[in-house]
Parts: structure tokens; sequence; C-alpha cells
RNA sequence: GGCGCCAUGGCCAAGUGGUAAGGCAGAGCUCUGCAAAAGCUUUAUCCCCAGUUCAAAUCUGGGUGGCGCCUCCA
């Protein structure tokens, strides 16, 4: 299989150091806010990346951090009147609530910052001893940029060009305007732990080596995060690890495409950010991810009403092809003969084939329309035998559930994802069961005597309503409009 | 100012050397009392110019237009 390596930034052959064991991180959340749809982007990729991984056969370890010791969560806390610690872990446990209400697995180990400073202060005095950090007399460590040779390899940014960008200000104790923060002194009212230099508190980047180094070791197989991470964050990461190890620290480096919404960046300076909280409360957990993934997880997602409404509508496509085929399987259940189908053979070559070229969930999806599109067929199929039917039928949803498991959806029930999702228009709607079957019925009876003009408009009533009927051979049925 | 990314039909979006996946919208058909659902059929030569090649949306150079990073950010 081949992953894109933002380092090389090419698509290599995936071989793990270690195969079949792989190593990944992922940079997590700074859990001072709630967390927001961009988060929940960058945990489903790499869910899904580990769930693939893992159904390859690979044996892979994933360490997700939090973030709970920075200058916002500490302003936060100040101004709640509480402790940083206690705010940051009561966010912790909101953004866990958040994850798995989306369905997000957990990661093998997610560790929080506070609970390894001793591994920073000693990650950190040790490139003081190597001679890549000097402290301040105030009491900073700073990682001196100039003397890691690779430094910009990631970002692709030379040292010598980036003097421009730079800040103006130079922090009091720094020697280049470069450097960066490896241990910040602590300042009034903040939080802080004893150190050889001081009270203070970890910098931001030295947080994710030191839990990297700890959980996982010198050396990683897969590094990720948002694009907004690459510089200075990773490259930040890399200076520091590789100076203390001298070995290449992550052999590949993945990181996934941010969001906007109706075109504009989403960030937390813009104030337009969408939280998962919210997203959760108007769609469902996979209707979210599927949206997502809709587009290879590098692209940028632009979010908007109609996005939500389209992805919305597809999953009520799919799990209406598996309710229909469910409905079947009551009347007659598959048995153990065995099923030969040509169709039903290449499904699982053709995701295969797909998620092998950088985990390409928008050609697994275009691949499940023409499933559906086959099932559907098959459904309506008049001339096949009904125990046959009922077994490729059964065969195929199963095979299909298993696979798209992977990406994270069919893990609802089908009746009930539909059931949920209509009563949700139904409110949004303002009309009732009750009310939508008793103008059937009247429909019904109109249209037993034949009087269509009565029975079209009761049709027209409903339909200005946003239900429409469906007639069938079994009676009428309704359905949300929007959905159609 | 520095670095980088992107540009595919009305819209969204795969495809990185061999003559354009998929979805939405549109049109026609089957079905239907008429509809709807479902299915079938149908709609592009890939921003512009030049070049490399037997062959380019895919490679190279130039141009135009978006965007991101350089400051906290997934």
């Amino acid at each position: 299989m081949k992953i894109h390596n933002s380092m090389s930034k090419s698509k290599e052959e995936f071989e793990p150091m270690n195969s079949p064991e792989v190593k990944m991180y992922a940079c997590g959340i700074t859990v001072y806010d709630d967390c927001h749809i961009g988060h929940a982007k960058q945990a489903v990729t790499f869910d899904i990346i580990k769930r693939y991984l893992t159904y390859k056969g690979y044996k892979v370890t994933y360490v997700r951090n939090y973030t709970d010791v920075d200058d916002k969560i500490i302003a936060r806390a100040n101004q709640l009147g509480i402790n940083a610690l206690e705010y940051s872990q009561d966010r912790i446990n909101e953004v866990d609530r958040v994850m798995h209400l989306l369905g997000v697995k957990d990661p093998d180990v997610m560790p929080k910052a506070s609970e390894n400073i001793e591994n920073i202060i000693e990650f950190v005095s040790s490139l003081i001893e190597k001679g890549y950090a000097y402290p301040s007399e105030r009491g900073d460590v700073y990682y001196s940029v100039k003397s890691f040779p690779g430094y910009g390899k990631l970002s692709k940014r030379n040292p010598d060009d980036m003097i421009n960008g730079v800040r103006k200000d130079v922090e009091e104790g720094k020697k280049d305007p470069l450097d960066f923060a490896l241990w910040k002194s602590a300042k009034e009212g903040e939080i802080s732990w004893d150190s050889p230099w001081g009270k203070g508190r970890p910098g931001w980047h030295i947080e994710c080596s030191a839990m990297n180094h700890r959980y996982l070791g010198e050396q990683i197989d897969i590094h990720g995060g948002g694009k907004d991470l690459i510089f200075p964050h990773h490259e930040n990461e890399i200076a520091q690890t590789e100076a203390l190890t001298g070995k290449r620290f992550a052999k590949y480096w993945i990181h996934n495409g941010l969001i906007t919404i109706d075109g504009q960046k989403m960030s937390k300076s813009l104030g337009n950010s969408l939280t998962v909280k919210d997203a959760l409360a108007k769609y469902n957990k996979e209707v979210i991810k599927y949206m997502l993934m809709q587009k290879h997880y590098s692209s940028t997602v632009d979010i908007n009403d109609a996005e939500f409404l389209l992805a919305e509508k597809h999953m009520y496509y799919f799990y209406n092809t598996l309710n229909e085929i469910n409905k079947i399987l009551k009347v007659i259940p598959a048995n153990s003969d065995a099923v030969n189908n040509e169709f039903l053979d290449k499904i699982e070559p053709d995701f295969v084939e797909a998620m092998d070229d950088d985990f390409n969930t928008a050609e697994a999806y275009a691949n499940l329309f023409a499933i559906m599109k086959y099932l559907n067929t098959v459904i309506q199929d008049k001339k096949i035998e009904p125990q046959t039917k009922s077994n490729l039928l059964n065969a195929i949803k199963n095979k299909i559930i298993n696979l798209y498991n992977i990406l994270s959806v069919f893990e609802e029930n089908p009746e009930e994802f539909i059931d949920d999702l209509k009563n949700k228009y139904l409110t949004k709607l303002n009309i009732s069961v009750n009310e939508i079957s008793d103008l059937i019925s009247q429909r019904t009876e109109a249209k037993q005597n034949k009087d269509y003009a009565k029975a079209d408009e009761i049709r027209n009533e409903l339909d200005n309503k946003g239900i429409v009927l469906l007639d069938s051979k079994d009676g009428t049925v309704w359905n949300i409009k929007e959905l159609q």
C-alpha cells in the first residue's frame, strides 16, 4: 500500500520499520475549549487509518495526546477561579464524551502533558547537555534552531529566509529570533512545576516529542496531524527529537486537510468554529463522518448546510437499501448455501485497491454507490429465486458492513437510523405520524372510490407540509421530502 | 516580503503519462390512475500559452486566478 509522505511530498510504499508492528502518533487537542469539527476531521481520519492498518494485519499502537497546560487554559481557569488542571481535566472529559458520541475509537494511549513533566524536564536537560538548547537568565529554556542543521526539512523552509517573517519583538533571553521555548518560566498566578531552571511549565512543542519518546520510543512509523501543524509544530518536534536521538524521527508524515466554513477559514481567531457538539445536535454522527471523508483526507473540506444535507441524503439512501434487505431477510432468512457471485467477489478487492492508495476514501465511497445500485437491482428483481436472492443480499450486506465499518459507518441499526432521521424531520416540519396516517387513510378511501381529484388534493396537502407519499402494491407509505 | 498548495462538466469530487470514477442538479425511459421511490439511458477533453513525448488532465517552463503557512490553531 502507498501513503503520501509530507516529508518527501510523494506517495511511498508503506513499509513499517518493524512490520507488522506500527507506531503511530497524532497530535491531539489543546483542551481550552469545546472541540470543533476540525478536531473531528483529524480524529476520524486517524481512527480510520488505524482501523484500516489493523484490517491489513498490522499491529498498531496509536498515541494521541492532550495538551492540558498552556496559556489559554491558564487564562480560562483563572477567569473561572479554578485550578488549571481541574479545568483542563473537565475539558478532557468533554472531548472524550463528544468523540465517543461521534463514534471515534479511543487511541491506545491518550497521555496528558501534565503527567509527563518529569519526562519533559529530562528531555530538555538532555538537549541542553548536547548543546541544542540553552536556559535564559529568567528561567526560560530555548531551543537553538541554528544548532540543528536539518531545521526546515519538513516545511521546506530555509531558516535564513525565515528571519523576515519572524515576529520583531524578540523575547528577552532569546539568542536568535527563530529560537523557540522548550520551558517557560512561571509568571504570577500560573500553574508551575519545579525544574532545574526554576518554577515553570513546558512549551508546546516539547510535549509531543517527550510523549512520543516515552510511549513509542526514539523512532515511529507514522506521525500525523492537521496541515496547520507542519510549521512550526512538527518542524520543531523533529528538531527536538532528532537532536536528542540522532536518528530519523518519523518515517511517514501524514497531514490531514483543514475545514473551511462557507468558504472561510475556520479558526479560533475568526471565531467561526462549528463545535462537534453542535454538529451532533443537528446531524447523525455517521452523516458527519461520511461528509468529512467523502473527500480525500488531505483535502480541505468546506462545510455548509447544503453539504450536510447532501451527506444526509446519501446516508439515508444507503441505510434505506440495507433496511429493504433486512425486510426481505425477515421473510426468507439466508441459509448457509454458498453464494457464487462475481459482483460480490469484487467488492473487497475494489475497497482494498482504493484504500491502499493513500487511504482513498473518496473512491471507496464511489464504489459504494455502485454496490447500492446493484443491491437495489437485486431487491427488485422478480426473476431471481427467493432463497438465492436472500442469500445473495445477505452476503453482500455483510460484506459491505464489515468493510465500511473501517470507514466508521454502518455501525447503526438501519431501522433505527431511518426512524431517528424521520423523527427529526417530523419535529422540524411540525407534523405527527398520526396526522399523516389519517390523511393517508382518507386518500386510500378516495382512491378506492376512484376519486383521484381528492386523492391528489390530499397528496398535495402533505407535499406542502414536506411529506411525500409513495404508493405501492402493499399500500401507501410516506417519506420526508427533503430526504429525496 | 519568504515558503508552499491548488485550478477537472451548472455544483461537489476521484484520477499524476495511454485517449476523463462517483454524487447532486438537468433530460428521457421503465414502473404508476397520475406521482414518488428504485433502476436504466444521457451531459466534460481537464484555467491559458509554450515545450518534452508515439502518447499529457497527468511531466517541464511561463502566465492568470484561488488558498494556506510564516502568530495560537486539528
